[in-house]
DNA sequence: ACAGAAACATACTGATCGGTATGTTGTCAA
DNA sequence: TTGACAACATACCGATCAGTATGTTTCTGT
C-alpha cells in the first residue's frame, strides 16, 4: 500500500455517506440526528457508516472538511487573478455566494456545531479537531482579509476596524443559508441575481459607490 | 382570578430558569442541553422546571417568545420617531445591533432552532408553536421592511430587490452573535463602537454615502 | 392553629441512540 | 477452489435523558 492507493480519490461509498450525513445534519442538526437517521437516508444501516467512520464526530468533521475543501475551491482562482482589489473581491465574493446557495447541507453543517466550538461546546467533540478547523477557518477568513487590506491600504474600500468588516462581509455572504432555499419552479437565474446584489451590498458596505 | 392576576408580570423563579434555559441552549444547543443541565445551572432539579414549564419544547418556545419581547422592545421607540427613513433605520439598526450584543443568551436561542423550523425539523417541536413564532418574526422583520421601502420610494436607498436588501441588512445586525463574544477586559464603549461600525456599513450596502 | 396549595426535591421508567460484537455475502488474487 | 479480506447487515448493550409519580417543606388564607 504505497502513497497513491492511500490517497485515492474518495471512492462512490464514501461520498454517499457524507452526502447523507450532510443532508440530515441540515435537516435536524448534528445533535438532533441519529446515525440510523443518516443510514435510512441511504436506505441502508449503522454497519456501512462505522465502515468509513469511527464516530459521529468524525463523520462531522468529514463532512466539515468536504465543506472547506469546496469553500477553498470556489474563491481560490478568483484570489489568484491579477485584478485590483476592488475586481478581486468582486469575483471572490461572487464566487462564494453562489457557492453558499449550491452547497447548502455541506455549508450548513459547517455553521451548525461551528457556534458551539466559539463557546465552550461538548468536550469530546472540542478536544479533536478544534485546532485543525479553527487553522481552515482562518485561512479562508485570511484570502478575504488580504484584500480587503489592499483595498484599503489603496484608499479603494473605506473600512474604520478592519474585523468588523470582515465579519461583516463573510457574514452578508454566507446569509443566504439562513433564508435561502432552491425551489423547483424558480427561474434559473434566480441565484446568480441573488450573488449579484448581495456582492453590490457587500461593496456598498465598503463604500464602494455602484 | 381575574386577568390582573393572570398577567401579573413573571415572578423572580420562572425567570431565573429562563435565564439558565437561555445559557444552556447558548453553550451546548437545544438538543445538545438536557434539562439536567438547566436545573444544575440553577442549583436546583428538574421539579422546578416541570413545575412552571409542561416540555422541553414549551421551555424553548418561552425562551423565544421572551427573546422575540426584548427584541421588539429594543426597536420600537427608535421605529414610532417621526425621522425619515435614514435616520429612522439608523437608529432601529443601532438599537438591534446592541441589543444583539446584550441579550446574546436568548438570541442564540432563538437562531439555534430557527433553521430547523424553516425545513423540516422535529414534528413534536415544529406543531406546536410554529405558526405564532413565525408571526413573530415576520412582525418584526415588516417594521424594517417598512422603512426600506419608505427609503426606496423616497430615493434616499438604494434597492433593487427589497426582500433580499432586508435579508441582507438584518443578517449583518445579527451577525455579531456568531463572532462576537463580551471580554472583560474590553474597553467600556466597545459595543456602542461595534455597533456604529455596523450601522455604517449596513446604510453604506443601500447606497447611502456617510 | 391548621388545612391546603404552592414550590420544589427525589426516585423511577421507557425510549432513544452511540457504539460494539458478530454474522453474511461478494470479490479477487494465488 | 479457496481463503482472506472488504463491505456491509443484524443484533445487542449501556448510557443518557424527557417525562412522571410521589414525596417533603414552606407559605398563606381563614
Amino acid at each position: 500500500m504505497n502513497a497513491q492507493t492511500a490517497l485515492k480519490p474518495a471512492k462512490a461509498a464514501p461520498k454517499q455517506v457524507l452526502d447523507a450525513a450532510a443532508s440530515c445534519f441540515m435537516e435536524k442538526g448534528y445533535a438532533g440526528t441519529s446515525l440510523d437517521d443518516v443510514a435510512r437516508h441511504m436506505g441502508a444501516t449503522k454497519g456501512r457508516i462505522y465502515h468509513y467512520f469511527s464516530s459521529k464526530s468524525e463523520l462531522l468533521h468529514a463532512v466539515r472538511k468536504r465543506a472547506m475543501e469546496i469553500n477553498f475551491a470556489a474563491i481560490t482562482p478568483a484570489f489568484d487573478s491579477e485584478e485590483g482589489p476592488v475586481e478581486k473581491l468582486r469575483a471572490m465574493a461572487r464566487a462564494h455566494a453562489l457557492n453558499m446557495m449550491r452547497e447548502q447541507a455541506y455549508q450548513q453543517a459547517l455553521f451548525d456545531r461551528l457556534n458551539l466550538h466559539i463557546t465552550g461546546g461538548n468536550r469530546a467533540d472540542r478536544d479533536v479537531w478544534r485546532e485543525e478547523f479553527m487553522s481552515d477557518r482562518r485561512a479562508f477568513e485570511d484570502m478575504f482579509r488580504a484584500v480587503l487590506a489592499e483595498g484599503q491600504a489603496s484608499g479603494a474600500f473605506k473600512i474604520r476596524t478592519l474585523s468588523y468588516a470582515l465579519h461583516a462581509v463573510i457574514t452578508m455572504l454566507n446569509s443566504t443559508i439562513s433564508w435561502y432555499r432552491p425551489r423547483a419552479d424558480e427561474p434559473e437565474n434566480t441565484q446568480a441575481q441573488i450573488a449579484d446584489e448581495l456582492v453590490n451590498m457587500t461593496l456598498g458596505a465598503l463604500g464602494v459607490n455602484t
